[in-house]
RNA sequence: GGUUUGGUAGUUCAGUUGGUUAGAAUACCUGCCUGUCACGCAGGGGGUCGCGGGUUCGAGUCCCGUCCAGACCGCCA
């Protein structure tokens, strides 16, 4: 990386001089990485964003007094050095500027350090909560760093992209309004208005619809936005967005747009060049992969064993509603203990199954099951066609009620292919997965909620059937899912007045309550709403992704923990009295 | 809200059946070292075993409570 430095510390940076600069006259500035005091001999590494410039001090070519000042140099001292590039007597092949070293002639200390928490090098030895603590030394670290630039490169060319299609991108407030549907929201109090409270957006949704009544027709924002809920390893209370809309699109613009888009980050980011994405209906997905966001890198599909299996005495299979199977690669080859295992860790009550039957499938094209007494060769080889098992490897079977079963294999499916390495990140295996559901029935609440969410049109023609069977209408909605992860998701939207209002009111939202809350996007489209749909992609989740990396909190300058707290400037905290007051606010805390 | 794992040196961890002065590695400090780059060698300093209570002759170890952190479930339109 060229620079051209006009900064009154440095003439280069610490990553730029290579053997052609031998001779030159330098000036650098940087950490102090390590000091290799020989006696006779000191070299340091300096530091920068750049990389690593080693500098020598020598008892013949330095002056005593700066190899000594040299000497007495710690860790992440802030230095200045001039000097002269020269070749090193013993080069080092690993690193980009090996070949060269730095004579220094004047050193000076900008500033220095107290002993860091933990070591700032590639294979630090701090652990997660440390360097959350001094996530700023954290970040001079090149797997921080190259995360930060990382995510910086994936930005921009979503930026480049998507504006060179003629896309806009708007800024939308922050502070809006609090709608109780949904995910929690984070509320503000209003100082100026006394008792009433903004909400921090969930998404950028309303504005983005009211953007496309106000004829922006190709719009987007990488922005941030904001949830109150409860936080996992890859997901937190405030993260970013790319989020997109169109108007005068039908779901298929929709989808080649936005496979445009990731068609490019994958070549431009990670040169994988893939053919047009599948796409799988939601029904399909789940009775395939029983989830709606398939890892499909990888095969393991579902076996459905009801017509091969409840023929017999097992009552077990019988009572089910469902019995499904997978086979494992291989898996013939675990011993009876890992299978054990592997069953009890399906039992854990996170997962919730019951138990797990399995059949061997043996090199000798025969076959020995946990459930031998009821069934025979040429049922078990029904099982083995059904899940797609070949010789060597294991069917794990699953019964029960059909949602739990196949979401405890689905969990069961993920887990065996991360232990037999079939999630490789360096593949790329993206598809779209069309036609959601509409609603979704909440037991808890027991009424439907919106599945996506309540501006999401349902498919044509189907608008009738939400007074008969509301369960069983499909939305215009769909999610581009990457590697198991759902990246993106989006819908076409209702555009008119009616429609949305009838959308409410199947919602048990009452007409005054929908008024309040939506009258504002209702009125809007009254006044001439084109039809639009959209998309909205987590980037935080899509960058981790791309880098082939799990944790996404490793791709945020400034991540917050799992339980909301940034432990650096520790937030959230008290405000006193006179604050509360000023906003009209008085605690009611639980003893 | 729930399940579960952990908290011991600056750091990452080990610590057996409850039993002498709590260890290792690394980092740090001192000295030595004629080409290091995970430098090497020798020596040294460094502990509220998260916190509170209990059982016991005796607790890092067992029990109860609590705080903190991680993973997962619920939740995340």
């Amino acid at each position: 990386m060229q620079h051209n430095f006009h900064d009154m510390y440095r003439s280069h940076n610490c990553g730029e001089l290579r053997s052609s600069h031998i001779n030159n006259t330098v000036t650098l500035a940087g950490w102090v990485q390590k000091v290799r005091d020989k006696g006779f001999v000191v070299w340091i590494d300096l530091r920068d964003r750049y990389g690593i410039t080693q500098l020598i001090f020598d008892e013949e070519r330095t002056s005593k007094s700066i190899l000594e000042q040299a000497q007495k140099l710690g860790r992440e001292f802030v230095i200045q050095v001039e000097g002269t590039v020269i070749e090193r007597a013993s080069k080092n092949p690993n690193i980009e500027t090996g070949d060269i070293e730095i004579l220094v002639s004047k050193l000076t200390v900008l500033n220095e350090a107290i002993l860091p928490p933990f070591t700032i090098e590639n294979q630090t030895d701090g652990g997660a909560e440390l360097r959350m603590k001094y996530r700023y030394l954290d970040i001079r670290r090149d797997p921080v760093k190259n995360n930060l630039i990382f995510r910086h490169k994936v930005a921009q060319e979503v930026r480049n992209y998507l504006s060179k299609q003629g896309f806009i991108e708007v800024e939308t407030p922050y502070l809006i309004k609090s709608t109780p549907e949904g995910a929690r929201d984070f509320v503000v109090p209003s100082r100026m208005n006394p008792g009433q409270f903004y909400a921090l957006p969930q998404s950028p949704q309303t504005f983005k619809q009211l953007l496309m009544v106000g004829g922006m027709d190709k719009y987007f924002q990488i922005v941030k936005c904001f949830r109150d809920e409860d936080l996992r390893a890859d997901r937190q209370p405030e993260f970013t967005q790319i989020d997109c809309e169109m108007a005068f699109v039908e779901q298929e613009d929709v989808l080649n747009a936005f496979e445009g888009l990731t068609r490019h980050l994958l070549k431009v980011i990670n040169d994988v060049t893939v053919d047009k994405f599948p796409r799988m209906t939601f029904d399909e997905a789940i009775k395939r992969y029983g989830n709606d966001k398939p890892d499909i890198r990888f095969g393991m599909e579902f076996g459905e064993l009801n017509a091969v299996s409840q023929h017999k005495d097992f009552n077990v299979f019988n009572s089910a509603e469902l019995v499904v199977g997978i086979a494992v690669p291989g898996g013939n080859s675990f011993t009876r203990k890992e299978i054990d295992k592997l069953t009890d860790w399906i039992k854990r009550p996170q997962i919730g199954a019951l138990g797990m039957v399995y059949c061997r499938c043996n090199e000798d094209g025969t076959f020995k099951s946990s459930v031998d007494k009821f069934y025979d060769q040429e049922d078990l080889s029904k099982w083995a066609e059904l899940t797609g098992a070949n010789k060597g490897d294991l069917i794990c079977v699953l019964s029960g009620d059909t949602n739990k079963v196949r979401s405890q294999l689905s969990a069961l499916r993920m887990e065996l292919a991360d232990r037999l390495g079939l999630r490789d990140p360096k593949v790329f295996a993206p598809l779209w997965v069309i036609d959601f559901p509409l609603l979704e029935w909440d037991e808890e609440t027991e009424r439907y909620h919106a599945m996506h969410h309540p501006f999401t049109s349902p498919k044509p023609g189907q608008l009738e059937m939400l007074d008969t069977d509301p369960g069983s209408v499909k939305a215009n909605a769909y999610d581009l899912v990457l590697n198991g992860n759902e990246i993106g998701g989006g819908s076409i939207r209702i555009h008119d007045k009616e429609t949305q209002s009838l959308m409410f009111d199947h919602l048990g939202f009452t007409k005054e309550e929908a008024k309040a809350q939506f009258g504002f996007l209702m009125n809007a489209f009254e006044y001439g709403a084109p039809p639009h749909g959209g998309i909205a992609f987590g980037l935080d989740r899509l960058v981790a992704i791309l880098g082939g990396q799990e944790t996404i909190r490793d791709f945020i300058a400034f991540p917050k923990n799992n339980s909301g707290r940034d432990v650096m400037i520790d937030a959230p905290s008290p405000v006193d009295n006179e604050q509360l007051s000023e906003l009209s606010l008085k605690l009611n805390l639980k003893a």
